[in-house]
DNA sequence: GATGAATGAGTGTTCATTCAT
DNA sequence: CATGAATGAACACTCATTCAT
């Protein structure tokens, strides 16, 4: 059985195993054996491969959180333009994606969340992505509105988009992604018109983020509206 | 020692060591023992007020919920007016009462909602929390726009609240009331606004989500009362 | 089961059970298990009445330690006179002493000094326990002869004792204590001799211990230094 | 990388290695995968050059013996002349040998003294050397004395080597080697006086091992430098 | 010859719970 | 009422050993 190289493979292994255990009994109840048994280990294998059991809930932490940080790059390197509403929506959309809307994703971040409220480590990659997503927001709403604005709507859209998730989580159902991207990017436009008006008469929406028609409450309600 | 009526002074004074308990160390860690010991009491009285552990904690969860409605349903009691955006308002206001955003309470929520996924007594309660401030939301917005709309509303409002609260909560920092105040406020005056344009049939004067006025508390009131 | 009151009763069962454990199987092969097994209680007991392995085994080196003292003190308050030579013997028969020299207390005591090479608590004790002896033969000896001579032949006494109680316990059949006590005897004898050859000449040797002369620097030296 | 003839070499290696893992942590926790570690070699290849753990510990210990062995054998070589003082006080010399009294060599004969105590395959080499010991001593004694006295003085005289020996390790600083030789040649010489004593009127001094002028102090002190 | 992946029994310890006092 | 003694299962983790490479 024993091979050389194993070790991205088992790692891949033990945080898959660690999300489907956390996803059917709990981060309390997902112990080293139960994990072990759902990736078809020995216990003693976690600690051959991550220092301890923190290590595996680290590494499975930093796993998510680089699923998220992928899903949003990809979103923002295929947009069909560059203004800050595109932006902003791939931002929205890519923290409503698959790989983290999942059962085992939700489960497991909610109960990370939670964890890192008295684990350093676990707080410390907690705080770096919480960072990441209201500094994403901020700079680019920064283009379109004034920093004060930007970041007031950062932390809105922020806040939205976390309440979203955690709702959809906490509702046992399957995560409604149309539903959320749809109340996230009403918010976003509202932010956006919002700084629009600011600026009428010193038309400087030359910079500018949203296009007219997105203020247009009746299409955007028929295009959206589900 | 053992007195008699103490049953209503013990079941307090061990929900409220609960609290610290979760706060100091983290639900996880916050073993009978150490519950006791807080508490100044001796291990086994728990088992004697509560019939486990889990039944100190859904006690204590209850408690939670229970100070929620009384922080809502105290500011609800005192409006100026009875339009849907005083309820709504107040609504709010009570979600980011003292009693939801001190550290330990808002460790113990996260906590519990972390545990909720996994216990079906904790999932009872969290689903009845989320659906009442839900229906609570729901039923004012509806007085001021059609049921979709209110549900839309709701649902998105519902999410502004428990996101902020959730960053708050992670933040680690100090939960920034006002600063929570005055996004959700922002919102839910937009989404009023939005049905105010949609009322108005001809005349929808503004394109948009028109500020001014919403903040003008007696004006937005008649505005939006039905 | 469970009364008030047990822990001192407890706490001597657990250390005799570890005596008896170490006896059977070595320290190293006495674990809790086994340890609460010999002691006839659960593995949990310990936990609650000592800290931790550790604690158990500091209060079992303190428990030998205090037998030592014990037999000591008992012979030096028994003895016909007060001579430094009767005080010497109590001494290192107390040092022989049955309970320092059963199979349980020898293995227990050499375990413990293994141990304490790396391990602070037991180290702290081990040298109280080291210097002991050879503060208490230093002070005896000292009213027979030089400080100088006298330092040496505690180091020296010690060193013997010690020893002999080490051969004895490494060969594995009962301590021949007759044997250890007159081999201890004569090497006590011999100092006390060679000090009071010394003397000669200040017939001071009346009482047989005799300060004075012997605390002449020039002489002490010459006949100390190495 | 693998060579033919690494056998010695990496035995070797393995028992340097397990002296300093002994003195650095402890037999206890010189596990396997620590020897390796400080052996800079897998954990794997240890069971290749000795059949267990166990195997590595006996033959660690048995270096130490050859050590203690050569040691001794070195100075009976060179001996001045052939009596038994001589080759007494070559042998208590080599046990303070700087092999056996170094820091590692020290901690690891005391861990496998107690360890000796239940494993049959270390008690079986720590009773070789125990017995080695006193025979030689005794065989030189008997030269100088009755063979009951002999085995007196041997007991004596062992039990005194491995009482300064022990003290000095348990110490904790660096052991007084000068100290220690003196404390036992001292010991010897009274021993050997003693025979002589007995001797005299049937001067049979001649086999003997010079008595009387080891009480003369200017002479002792000429005789002890070395 | 040498590696390190893999095992699974065993460790000390913690814990919720029970119950005699 | 209240205590704290007692349990024993469960925990994370370590370890000597095996063996495919």
């Amino acid at each position: 059985m024993p091979k050389v190289g194993m070790q991205p493979i088992r790692r891949s292994q033990l945080i898959q195993a660690t999300l489907e255990a956390v996803d059917q009994v709990g981060l309390s109840d997902a112990s080293i054996a139960y994990i072990a048994r759902v990736a078809g280990v020995s216990n003693g294998i976690i600690s051959h491969y991550f220092q301890d059991k923190n290590g595996l809930l680290e590494a499975t932490m930093r796993h998510l959180m680089a699923a998220l940080s992928g899903a949003v790059r990809q979103r923002r390197s295929t947009l069909h333009d560059d203004t800050p509403r595109e932006h902003l929506r791939a931002i929205v959309a890519g923290n409503f994606d698959d790989s983290q809307v999942s059962g085992p994703a939700m489960k497991t971040w909610l109960a990370f969340w939670a964890a890192s409220m008295h684990q350093p480590s676990l707080r410390r990659l907690q705080r770096i992505n919480d960072h990441r997503l209201y500094s994403n927001l901020c700079c680019e709403l920064r283009r379109a509105m004034p920093v004060d604005q930007a970041r007031s709507a950062a932390r809105g859209l922020a806040a939205l988009i976390d309440g979203l998730w955690l709702r959809g989580a906490l509702s046992g159902d399957a995560f409604n992604i149309e539903q959320a991207l749809h109340i996230a990017y009403e918010y976003l436009d509202q932010q956006l018109a919002k700084a629009e008006d600011s600026n009428v008469g010193a038309n400087s929406f030359a910079k500018g983020s949203a296009a007219a028609p997105f203020n247009t409450p009746g299409q955007t309600s028929d295009l959206l509206s589900d």
